[in-house]
DNA sequence: CTATTTATTCTACTTTATAGAACTAATTAG
DNA sequence: CTAATTAGTTCTATAAAGTAGAATAAATAG
């Protein structure tokens, strides 16, 4: 088994996108990950990184509702698909078994 | 706070560094990847790794001894730094902390 | 139709990850 | 001493992931 790993925005992207629900669309996530995540990047970085998770079939995307009474753009709404919640699981487990071998870290 | 994160295969190598200890030199790197995270890279891929992390600061080398009882050339022994321990922490703390917001997905 | 708002796309570039052949250094055999 | 064997690191080139922000698009309000 190999080549099913993600970057590590991928995998924050990812976790946000869970975290953000019906509301996971390109600027929210780059909010949270700046609130959450201690991770500031441009728009673009985001879309670059959530387009690559699509064409990985790891996520999927839906044009968000046209009319909510306000100006702008329609958003572009992003939900992990099962193969996505796969690889966050993997690369959790993955760590957590590495943490747990070195109990010297983990009190700090 | 920012551009204080490290790479996806950044911080399974900094793991497993603390893991091995004073076997931590890039062959046995690269075994433990591939056995602990399944993670099979090449050798040059463990080398390229190890070295970004010593310019960054995230780990220091040694020589290892000349005689052990056996053929090769000596082993570059690899220690983290307490940058690296920092590091890996805060990558730690971070995804954590947004798997907690995501009930529905830590049961499975 | 124009201004304003909200959001996505596009393009160029840097850093991280990848691969494996080439090379180096040590020990052992002859 | 030299050749063979072993164990390991360096080197070079390429692909993938991450970065930035200006340009563009689509919606509403006037």
């Amino acid at each position: 088994m190999s080549k099913d790993h993600i970057g590590e925005l991928e995998e924050l992207v990812l976790l946000i996108i869970v975290m953000l629900k019906e509301e996971a669309y390109g600027l929210a996530i780059r909010k949270a990950l700046s609130e959450q995540a201690d991770r500031s990047v441009t728009i673009g970085a985001v879309h670059g990184t959530v387009n690559r998770l699509e064409s990985k079939g790891l996520v999927e995307s839906s044009m968000g509702g046209a009319t909510e009474e306000r100006g702008g753009r329609r958003k572009r709404i992003f939900q992990i698909t099962s193969a996505g919640k796969q690889a966050l699981e993997k690369s959790r487990d993955v760590k957590v078994n590495l943490w747990q071998q070195i109990p010297e870290l983990i009190i700090k």
